[in-house]
RNA sequence: GCAGGGGUGGCAGAGCCUGGCCAAAUGCGGCGGGCUUAGGACCCGUUUCCUUUGUGGAUGCGAGAGUUCAAAUCUCUCCCCCUGCACCA
């Protein structure tokens, strides 16, 4: 049958305006068990995407399903406006970037509106609008009473009052911190500030320093590997770079660095260039190894970059393939003092070993660098990046496999040897660590070169704070997380996370109260705004000023009377009292959901700051991490322009058929797939659903039947199971129990003469209501057309009736499926073998004696007992045939029996039943396979294949 | 490198915790058939190889080794992929 088509642009309007009407989603303070959920709010710099959907659809659905199961339930939602992203645009704009410009009316922004951009405020409340109406569309059950913004003064009233208290208990410290910094513009430079949106990835390097022999100053080499130092043959200089003589604050003597190394590193070191030299008068030098006090020259290296590092590198040809080259190279020219250099292995290491055990190639030699050139089939002549893969393979391997030689240090692995070293050479004053960048160059979105700078003085949030760690790790504990496998991957952020900096020169957001030049950093500022939600709509007229922090002192903490604070502040005391009892009402259990990719930092400081600041009721009770969304298997992304704005999406395809292939289709934790197919799928499906709903008044009543138990049996242990998933927010599991099997236990019902009016009705209601937390407008659309005159949205959720479940009604129609499924292989078989067409089918049933055999290792429970019995040679019991075979016989035939038997259920299916069942059959089968079927016992049959029938699986004679 | 998550059939993706009804759910795709004027939808079969008037066998879940009567599942080693590594939302 081919029904109307859903209109669901014109359903999910009608029903999004009823519940509206209703106030159906409004939270009241009430005695019913408060549920509150709350999702990481957008951030509002760019229109809502499908992506979005995810976090805040599967807050929904738990939220539908918690106000189904009786909660009173709170879903709020915020718009988070802080930090620079927002800025960094309006600033684009200003400059009428037109890859940007282009981006934006990609996504349908009208020229009207950009013209306006160039406003940061305008901007955030632009997208907040766009995003909240998205929202609407989506079909949410939010109160938007309690909307909030991270940017307007309320909000700031509150992070001031948060940070008072983080400063209050010694949780702010200050010191230095490495940023990526633009020279020219004098910012620090992050993410949103590059060319192409590239982080600025900084990473410590070791400085080595070699003295001249003979001389005062010493040469600077940066390197990663200091354990290597006692291989270095020699120093390799870029002759034709120019270098300077330095003096650096806080160090004693002189320095020798490449000149454009010392430009890069002036914003960590101070530095001051006393006197240029060449390259070339380098070379001239040699040098004292500062650990062994060997004297090494001084030779110029192809490869050397004088705006990396310091321009100067250390050599050690027997492990690094560069250099090893570079002496090749340099003996072929005649150099010699590269003739004269002899390798100096520090390390041991089978190379190779990482290609796997005994599938690594032999490479023979006393030299890894030049084993590792012989591995990657090149020479010392191969061009930079054949040699560049070389170095990866051979740092790796050495890293992980190489074992010291060195006295002192023998057997030791890198890493550690690495550590010791460096503690040794910063003690003796040889050595000392800097920052660089390891994805150089990074360029500012203005084109200049992006270098580290080392901030002094800035503020951070302690969260290497012993005892705050330790709090927040037992308030962890009590945490229950969804999926639980998430839970790791919190408890390592947990551990991991540190000092982490609060305090920004630029950016829309909270003054700093310790320092108000600086603006609060915004994931800092957005870590328990959540509380904020309970008292928004009571607050929203009160004048910010007046919100002081005894008023939040008062509300979160309990401290101070209400009639003390509101004659303090100014607030009406019906406003603090009616403040302190939401906070308290709602804040009690309290369901936080985020992607994964906001677990090192937005959870992980969400944790901590609960932990901080508000009382132990007010904890985190329970945390959510779902996955995000592809657009047809890719990752969406700019440059791919595969991002589906949100509305788009639901203008296509409706949002209840959206919402059930972005937020129920896969596991929690996966990536959902939206691609028209899947999508379309569903659409189809629930118009199945529309289609079965409107044609039940044409079905009969009347006397139940066996399929009728069986739908029932099936609707009931239906029930059962989604009410786990949905618990444990199995959404996959529920979803396609919900939709796609309901959906073939109505086809089979049906196909097998099903029509009962009645049954139907409550099987389809049913399912109604368990699809409402999903996909909630045709869900109401259902509810209606069954006879309901509730918001489907409002009923309680279906109970499970265990009474209605029967193992046994199950396992007939499984049988009778069973059997069709045999007598199509036989037919098959038959009609190949004699080329004629099969016209009938006999079904020859088992006698009761084998049921009684079957049921005595059934009633074993399962198949590990039955085994172990049969071990522990108790083996009669599966009579005196199997007695007579050996163990292993024994158990590969209980294997295959539990199998064919399509498991040991203990089956109260005598033979008489079995041959009712299949008579009452009888014509479904004869149409499903199309042959007339026809039923005997197997005492009475005569045919040569009567004895192979077992319970359960008839013999099968197909007759040409 | 460190931390976390992964590697399953043409693809996507369950199963792994708690070993055996696992040649491995489900969806998509392919092939054959039914239904149809036709297409779509729907239904049936098939989609590793061999065997078969039947429910049997071989190989098999990144690679290798081990534990076990029995391994996709447990242990070890290795390889590979993804994400994060901080001031950035």
């Amino acid at each position: 049958m081919v029904g109307p088509m859903i209109n669901y642009g014109e359903l999910e309007k009608k029903w999004q305006e009823e519940w509206g009407k209703a106030r159906l989603f409004e939270g009241y303070v009430s005695d019913k068990e408060p549920f509150m959920v709350t999702a990481a709010f957008p951030y509002v710099n760019g229109p809502q995407h499908i992506g979005h959907m995810r976090t805040y659809g599967t807050a929904d659905v738990l939220a539908r399903y918690k106000r189904m199961r009786g909660f009173n339930v709170l879903y709020p939602m915020g718009f988070h406006g802080t930090g620079t992203p927002i800025l960094a645009l309006a600033k684009r704009l200003q400059a009428k970037d037109e890859e940007l410009i282009r981006d934006l009316k990609l996504f349908g922004i009208p020229d009207s509106e950009l013209a306006k951009m160039t406003d940061p405020l305008y901007i955030a409340n632009y997208f907040a609008g766009e995003i909240e109406s998205g929202m609407h569309a989506a079909g949410y059950s939010i109160d938007w009473r309690r909307k909030l913004f991270s940017i307007e003064p309320a909000f700031g009233k509150f992070i001031e009052w948060q940070f008072s208290i983080l400063n209050a208990k010694g949780l702010l410290t200050q010191g230095r911190h490495p940023v990526g910094w633009c020279p020219i513009e004098n910012n620090a430079v992050g993410m949103h500030d590059t060319r192409h949106d590239v982080e600025p990835e900084i990473d410590e390097e070791t400085v080595v320093a070699f003295k001249v022999d003979g001389g005062e100053a010493k040469m600077l080499c940066a390197t990663y590997r200091p354990e290597t130092i006692f291989g270095v043959t020699n120093l390799f200089v870029n002759e034709g770079a120019a270098y300077a003589l330095c003096a650096i604050e806080g160090m004693e003597g002189r320095y020798y660095l490449a000149k454009g190394a010392a430009g890069a590193l002036a914003y960590q070191l101070k530095i001051t260039q006393l006197q240029e030299v060449a390259g070339t008068d380098l070379l001239a030098m040699a040098c004292i190894n500062p650990m062994t006090g060997e004297r090494v020259p001084v030779l110029p290296g192809f490869f050397v970059k004088e705006d990396v590092g310091t321009g100067i590198v250390m050599s050690v040809p027997a492990h690094a393939p560069f250099d090893y080259a570079a002496i090749e190279r340099l003996k072929l020219s005649g150099n010699q003092a590269a003739a004269a250099i002899r390798p100096v292995r520090v390390l041991e290491v089978e190379v190779g070993r990482s290609k796997g055990p005994g599938q690594g190639e032999a490479v023979p030699s006393e030299l890894p660098a030049l084993s590792y050139l012989r591995l990657m089939k090149i020479d010392a002549s191969a061009g930079d990046e054949a040699i560049e893969e070389a170095t990866k393979l051979a740092y790796k391997e050495e890293n992980r496999f190489g074992r010291m030689l060195v006295k002192g240090y023998e057997g030791m692995g890198e890493p550690e040897a690495r550590e010791r070293i460096r503690k040794e050479l910063a003690a003796s004053g040889s050595g000392f660590t800097i920052y660089v960048l390891t994805n150089s160059p990074v360029y500012c979105r203005a084109g200049h070169t992006v270098a580290v700078r080392v901030v002094e003085n800035q503020w951070f949030l302690n969260y290497g704070d012993e005892k705050w760690k330790a709090a927040a790790t037992v308030a962890f504990a009590k945490v229950n997380v969804l999926p639980e496998k998430s839970r790791r991957v919190l408890e390592s952020a947990l551990g991991w996370i540190g000092l982490r900096a609060v305090a920004r020169a630029q950016g829309l957001g909270t003054r700093f109260p310790i320092d108000p030049a600086y603006i609060i950093e915004s994931l800092s500022d957005s870590t328990i705004y959540m509380t904020l939600y309970t008292i928004m709509h009571i607050i929203r007229d009160v004048p910010p000023e007046r919100l002081s922090p005894s008023f939040f002192d008062c509300v979160f903490l309990g401290k101070g009377g209400a009639d003390g604070v509101a004659k303090e502040t100014g607030i009406a005391y019906d406003t603090v009292r009616k403040a302190r009892e939401e906070f308290t009402y709602w804040y009690r259990t309290t369901s936080r959901h985020s992607s994964p990719d906001l677990i090192f930092n937005h959870l992980t400081m969400y944790l901590y700051n609960h932990v901080a600041v508000l009382p132990e009721g007010c904890w985190p009770k329970q945390i959510v991490v779902n996955g995000t969304v592809l657009s047809e298997g890719e990752k969406m992304s700019k440059s791919l322009g595969n991002i589906v704005p949100l509305a788009e999406g639901i203008r296509k395809y409706g949002a209840d058929p959206l919402r059930f292939v972005v937020i129920a289709a896969v596991d929690l934790f996966n990536d959902s797939n939206y691609s028209p197919e899947a999508v379309n799928g569903v659409s189809e499906r629930l118009e199945y659903l529309y289609n079965t709903a409107s044609s039940i008044d044409s079905l009969d009543s009347g006397e139940l039947r066996h399929i009728d138990y069986w739908l029932y049996s099936r609707l009931n242990r239906k029930i059962g199971a989604v009410t786990e998933s949905m618990d444990a927010l199995e959404l996959r599991v529920a979803s396609t129990e919900i939709l796609y099997n309901s959906i073939l236990e109505l086809r089979r019902y049906f196909a097998r003469g099903g029509s009962n009016a009645v049954v139907v009705r409550e099987y389809v209601s049913a399912v109604t209501l368990m699809l409402c937390p999903i996909s909630p407008h045709i869900s109401e659309e259902l509810w209606h057309m069954l006879g309901g005159s509730t918001f489907a949205s409002a009923e309680r959720w279906p109970h499970s009736d265990s009474s209605m479940v029967s193992e046994k009604v199950e396992a007939e129609e499984e049988l009778v499926e069973g059997v069709i499924a045999d007598a199509r292989q036989v037919m098959s078989i038959v009609g190949k073998k004699t080329g004629k067409q099969v016209k009938g089918v006999r079904l020859i049933v088992a006698e009761d004696w084998k049921r009684r055999a079957s049921n005595l290792i059934a009633s074993r429970k399962n198949l590990s007992v039955a085994i172990e019995a049969v071990r522990a040679g108790k083996e009669k019991e599966l009579g005196e045939s199997a007695a007579k075979v050996d163990e292993k016989t024994a158990i590969d035939f209980l294997t295959s029996l539990a199998r064919r038997m399509s498991g040991l259920k203990e089956s109260g299916i005598t033979q008489a039943d079995e041959i009712a069942l299949l008579d009452e059959a009888r014509r479904y089968m004869t149409s499903m396979i199309g042959a007339e079927v026809s039923i005997e016992a197997e005492s009475a049959s005569r045919s040569a294949r009567a004895n192979k029938s077992l319970p359960g699986r008839p013999s099968i004679d197909a007759e040409a």
